[in-house]
RNA sequence: GGGCUGGUAGUUCAGCGGUAGAAUACUCGCCUUGCACGCGAGGGGUCAGGGGUUCAAAUCCCCUCCAGUCCA
């Protein structure tokens, strides 16, 4: 939808959409910018354009409009209490990884907590009305601008304020009151200075009216009022409206300060710290003036390189002086920032990686890397965390929790960087050598296979110039597209089937034919069939006497696949399930649980449930790490899950309140990924895991017998694959790893236990032949080559040797006949190995001899005779044939060809 | 999720259908009072694994494993 449009159509109608009590009772004028057209609200009859283009546009910056100085913890509490005084919730954050949405790898705005997806509908939960949280957001669309513009971060504070107008929760009227108190009388900012500006939000397939807020050109917040559905000619009022109010507590703590950047109130410690360290002073009126001038310049144009340049210029650095002052600053800035961003994703349980948002995380990183490297600082990254987390953990105080985590997804990460640049300059220093020109596609290549800039190779002056082709080149390269198909069965008018697996589960019970489909589904009234879902196989078994091959659920509806025929509709059958079957299914779903908590406590707190597959024979978890897993490792995560097994924990299941069940556990519950229902069930292994799961499992761990780990492998980087077996798979598994075993044991003619030994052994054996046989040709050579030249036939001034070989090779009959033209410069050493039905020609002609017959031409000769062809050198030459019954012709061909035929 | 690149001596890599190489490190010898260096010789390889094409594969094709890198 055009949101232009649906501005335009609201501002014809102030009244209804955009006015509020608050504006009638301050006395707010509403006037139209002079440059932009835009509408906004104002006390200040002076004023004539929109914030945007005011004249005193950020000059807060070294001059705060109010009294008091909350930095950003401190902003955070003054802004909780009042909403808390004003009858909200305060709820805590929800994570950074966004799992509760597929559409999105992090949480990009406040209202994505409250967001949830069922089908292709997005619908609201709230756990309190009205509510308030400090959400985290992570976003990498501006990257270039962090640390610059000072204002732009890769990860802010969303405060989010809700409200769902009923009996609770209030609409538009309140939200601009509370909003304009929080300002004025919280905060302390002159109403004057307070300007509302019109505007509109559309998204999802509903839209509503919009006031975004603004003091002296900085936009403190936004409050939208989703209000309604459908498009503009033809829309309704939601059954639902909502109001979603987003305001930026980095830019709250900033107006109150009046800082030369958003940074310096908001990192704390951190940018302190830092300017200390490398000998930067923050404080002096220059800074001020240049940020001021930046965020002018910002206003006209979106080029950062273009706006810093004009901010110099007005701040009246020269170009020096702005590298020398400016950019540091900008570094510190930037190493902060990403730091934090760093500190949130990873403590949420994302990796960075090649794939996915993890690749937003490791650019960052290798950017943090860079621009350290780049000054030539030398800060610890474990330090800066600390001071980050020992700021942060009195808003957030989980973060205490997975500090030592991030420092070791840090560390490793930082190796991988290293390592990648001391890559990068072996292979400039290769291409320096070769001295080559290098061609776009050449630079394309070295880009996206190895990571090499084109910068860095004009730095390292490799190539005199960046073409000017190559960005256009390389975004031609990046057009792909996506595709995705999903088959939609009709069931419309099927009542939704009754769930027997999830009460009594009887392994047999008859039920209703209620619709027969496609001449091979069947949908029961009620069914014992578990479906396939959540990584979980569907169970098999009988509808009358027709084989279950596949169950599968649409919607609420349990659909039955048979093979080999069907009922009739109406009719009543009897069901029987497959029960080893399930059984199996079961105990690996249960010990899918138990390994991943496993592998959690054994490797650390990043571990997640990446996907998993489970059916009777086997199962495999894939899990979220940074490395492929060592021996010990794996044996480590085995030993943990084993035991628990062994202490036969109960499993408790138990159904709660989306909410609640969030409330009492923790996100972690989301193992398996997007739970789109308000109730969830908890499968819960009492004090090892706890995960919401739809899955049939065991009553008590015991059950599952043993859990052994088949196989570990990494499917991606940051993402682990275990394959595993449980139960009665499990013993069958080592039964036939056993069967192996005694195979080797004897085909080695040796014993179980001395299995390694033996295999060493022969192992070593193995190479000493190969040596000795290597010395050993080495050695005959020389006699071998003397034979041959006493064996040759005088063949005018030169000799030639020409013989069949069925039992030596290739190998021995190149040392023989190199050693041998070398001793006599006058032979032509001539061979034909006969082996696995194939004819090698092996041919040699001495200095002396080559001006008789070179050897290749020789090969080519004989060979073609035997159905090969073949050729080399004038000295040297092989080839070849499969036409055995040739080779006497071919012998004489040899001799033919030599003499001159 | 979609691509691309690579895996050859302990290490860094070259070779890219026709006898498996260089540099460096290693061992030994020579030179030197000794060290650094210099000179000479030598050892060191399942060319990641498996299959295919071919007279012939490190080299071409397919699969697997391991690693790197770019984009959304």
């Amino acid at each position: 939808m055009d949101k232009s449009q649906i501005l335009a159509k609201f501002s014809t109608d102030p009244d209804r959409y955009y006015k509020v009590a608050l504006f009638e009772q301050e006395g707010f004028k509403r006037k139209s910018c002079v440059k932009c057209k835009r509408f906004f609200w104002t006390l200040d009859d002076s004023t004539s354009a929109c914030p945007d283009h005011s004249e005193n546009i950020y000059s807060f910056i070294g001059e705060p409009p109010t009294k008091k100085r909350f930095d950003y913890a401190q902003a955070w509490k003054q802004v909780e209490s009042f909403f808390v005084q004003n009858g909200h919730k305060s709820v805590g954050r929800y994570p950074v990884v966004c799992r509760w949405r597929d559409d999105l790898y992090f949480t990009i705005a406040s209202i994505v907590d409250f967001q949830r997806i069922m089908g292709s509908r997005v619908v609201f939960e709230f756990p309190a009305n009205p509510l308030i949280v400090p959400q985290t957001c992570l976003r990498f669309k501006d990257i270039e601008n962090v640390g610059v513009t000072g204002r732009h971060f890769s990860s802010f504070c969303m405060i989010g304020q809700l409200s769902v107008p009923n009996s609770q929760g209030y609409w538009k009227d309140k939200c601009v009151e509370l909003d304009f108190k929080l300002l004025t009388e919280r905060l302390g900012i002159a109403k004057k200075e307070v300007v509302f500006v019109e505007d509109v939000w559309a998204g999802g397939g509903s839209f509503g009216s919009s006031l975004e807020y603004f003091v002296r050109g900085l936009e403190l917040g936004n409050a939208v009022f989703t209000e309604f559905q459908g498009d503009l000619n033809n829309y309704s009022i939601l059954d639902q409206k909502i109001i979603d109010m987003g305001a930026g507590l980095e830019r709250f703590a900033w107006i109150t300060m009046g800082t030369p950047t958003a940074y310096d109130c908001c990192f704390g410690p951190v940018t302190k710290h830092m300017t200390q360290k490398i000998g930067l002073g923050v404080d002096s009126s220059v800074i001020s003036n240049y940020f001021r001038a930046i965020a002018k310049a910002l206003s006209q144009s979106e080029d950062i390189s273009i706006v810093r340049k004009s901010a110099a210029k007005i701040a009246g650095l020269d170009e020096i002086q702005h590298e020398k002052i400016i950019s540091p600053l900008e570094g510190a800035y930037l190493i902060a920032d990403h730091l934090r961003t760093l500190i949130f994703a990873i403590s949420d349980g994302a990796l960075p990686s090649n794939v996915g948002g993890g690749y937003n995380l490791r650019m960052i990183l290798r950017r943090t890397l860079a621009t350290i490297d780049r000054f030539g600082w030398n800060f610890d990254l474990d330090e800066l965390v600390d001071l980050h987390v020992d700021y942060l953990k009195h808003t957030y105080p989980e973060l205490e929790q997975t500090r030592n985590d991030v420092k070791t997804i840090l560390d490793i990460e930082k190796s991988r960087y290293v390592e990648s640049k001391s890559r990068m300059h072996n292979i400039a220093a290769t291409l320096r050598s070769q001295n080559k020109k290098l061609g776009v596609d050449d630079l394309i290549r070295l880009y996206e296979s190895d990571g090499i800039t084109p910068d860095f190779l004009k730095e390292a002056q490799i190539i005199p110039e960046i073409p000017s082709t190559f960005y256009e080149k390389l975004s031609d390269l990046h057009q792909s597209e996506k595709t995705e198909k999903k088959e939609i069965l009709n069931i419309d008018g099927i009542a939704d089937t009754q769930l027997l697996y999830y009460g009594q589960d009887p392994p047999e019970f008859e039920a209703k034919v209620l619709r027969v489909l496609s001449n091979k589904l069947v949908v029961l009234d009620k069914t014992s069939f578990y479906p396939r879902g959540g990584g979980q196989e569907p169970d098999h078994g009988t509808i009358e006497n027709f084989d279950v091959v596949d169950v599968n659920k649409h919607g609420n509806v349990v659909v039955h696949e048979l093979k080999g025929g069907v009922p009739k509709e109406g009719q009543t059958v009897k069901c029987k399930i497959d029960v080893s079957r399930r059984y199996g299914i079961t105990r690996h779903h249960t010990g899918t649980h138990i390994l991943n908590s496993s592998a959690r406590h054994t490797l650390g707190s990043w571990i997640w449930q990446h996907s998993a597959f489970k059916e009777a024979e086997y199962a495999r978890l894939d899990i979220t790490h940074h490395s492929n897993l060592t021996e010990e490792e794996i044996m480590k995560i085995e030993d943990l899950a084993n035991t628990t097994i062994r202490n036969n924990v109960p499993i408790l299941i138990n159904e709660f309140e989306r909410g609640d069940a969030e409330q009492k556990y923790g996100f972690r519950i989301y193992q398996g990924g997007v739970v789109p229902v308000k109730i969830v069930r908890i499968v819960n292994i009492e004090g090892f895991d706890v995960e919401a799961c739809g899955g049939t499992h065991v009553k008590k761990t015991g059950e599952i017998g043993l859990l052994k780990i088949t196989k570990s492998e990494r499917i991606q980087d940051g993402v682990i694959r275990l394959e595993f077996v449980t139960g009665n798979a499990a013993l069958k598994y080592t039964q036939s790893q056993d069967k192996k075993i005694s195979q080797m044991v004897k085909s080695l003619g040796s014993s179980k236990e001395k299995l390694v030994e033996s295999f060493d052994h022969v192992m070593k054996n193995a190479d000493e032949s190969k040596r000795k046989l290597k010395q050993l040709i080495k050695r005959a050579s020389e006699s071998s080559a003397k034979d041959a030249i006493a064996k040759a036939k005088s063949i005018g001034k030169i000799k030639l040797y020409c013989t069949i070989d069925e039992e030596l090779d290739d190998e021995y009959h190149i040392a023989v006949g190199e050693t041998a033209v070398k001793m006599d410069k006058s032979l032509i050493y001539c061979v034909l190995i006969v082996k696995d039905q194939t004819i090698k020609i092996i041919a040699f002609s001495g200095s002396d001899a080559i001006q008789t017959k070179k050897a290749g031409d020789l090969v080519r000769d004989v060979s073609k005779v035997l159905g090969g062809s073949g050729g080399g050198r004038d000295s040297f030459g092989q080839g070849g044939g499969k036409d055995l019954t040739k080779i006497k012709d071919a012998l004489l061909i040899a001799e033919q060809s030599v003499i001159g035929k």
